[in-house]
DNA sequence: TCCATATCTGCGCCTCTGTTCAGATATCCA
DNA sequence: TGGATATCTGAACAGAGGCGCAGATATGGA
C-alpha cells in the first residue's frame, strides 16, 4: 500500500503517491537557490531590518542617523543590520564625506517588500526608479 | 547643523533631515503590522519550510510522508514545521483517516513565494484557485 | 481487542542571531 | 594638528530557533 525507496542507503522514506513526489522534487530549485532564497526572506524576516527597508522604501535614500530615528534603532544596530544587508546585496552605499547614504539595491527584494506591505493594508506606490536625488 | 530631539525621554536622536525622518515615520506601519510580517517573512526564511511550501505550491495538496519524501526532511521535522505554518494560518490541513493533507491557506504568502521562486529563475504558474483535488 | 501505521508532541542539545558596549576608523573644521 | 562628529567594527552575552530522539495519540484492519 505504502511505496518504499532507499532515498540515499541507509535511509527509507516512505511514500503515498510517489509519482507526484517525483514531479515535485523534479521541480524543485537546487540547493544553492533554496538557501539564497532562504537567506533573502530571513532578512526580511526581523522587525528591525523590516524598518529600516521600508523607510529607505519610503524616503529613496537615508543616512544612518535618519534611519536611527525613523526605525527607533540605535546607530550600532543600524549599522550592523546595514552590514548584513549590504553583503546580500539587498542595499547600496553612497559615501558623502563622513555621512553614509544608504537606498534599496535590488528591485527583486524591493518587489517582495512591497507586496509584504501590502499585505498589512499599507499601499505605498512603487519607486520603480531611483529618485530624491539631493 | 544636526538637529537633536528628545525622542522620549532619556534618549536623543540626532537626524540630518527632521522633515524626511518625520515624514518616514509617519508612514511606517505600527508595531503589531510589522511584527507580523516580520513573522511571516521569517517563516519563509528556513530552508526546510522553503522546500514544504514550495513543494504545496506546486503539488497543491500533499499528504506529511509525500512532504517529507519531497524535501527530504524527516517526518519528525516535517511534522514540528507544519505545525508552525498551520499557527500562522499558512497552510491548511484536511484529515483523512490516519492522513493529513497539507495545502497553502494564505494567498499573499503564495504570491509572495511564488515572487521569491521567480527571483532564482524558477517560475513556477501561479495556482490561484484550488487545484488537483482528488 | 491487539497490532501496525501516520502523525503529532515534549524535551534537550546545539547553533545561530540580535543587541549592546566599548573602542576603532575616517572625515570635517578651526 | 587636534578635537568633534559619523560611521563602522569586534567581542560577549542572552535569547530564539531548528533539529532529532523518544514517546504519545489516533486511526484502520485483522
Amino acid at each position: 500500500m505504502v511505496a518504499r525507496i532507499g532515498s540515499l542507503d541507509t535511509c527509507e522514506v516512505r511514500m503515498v503517491d510517489p509519482e507526484r513526489v517525483e514531479a515535485v522534487r523534479a521541480s524543485m530549485p537546487p540547493d544553492g537557490d533554496i538557501a539564497d532564497l532562504a537567506d533573502i526572506f530571513g532578512l526580511l524576516g526581523d522587525p528591525g531590518r523590516l524598518r529600516l527597508l521600508t523607510s529607505l522604501l519610503e524616503a529613496g535614500e537615508l543616512c544612518v542617523c535618519d534611519l536611527a530615528a525613523s526605525t527607533g534603532l540605535n546607530e550600532s544596530s543600524v549599522s550592523h543590520a546595514l552590514r548584513l544587508l549590504r553583503a546580500h546585496r539587498v542595499v547600496q552605499v553612497r559615501r558623502a564625506g563622513r555621512m553614509s547614504y544608504y537606498r534599496l539595491a535590488d528591485s527583486h527584494v524591493r518587489l517582495l517588500l512591497d507586496l509584504g506591505l501590502q499585505h498589512t493594508g499599507h499601499t505605498i506606490a512603487l519607486h520603480v526608479e531611483d529618485h530624491r536625488e539631493q
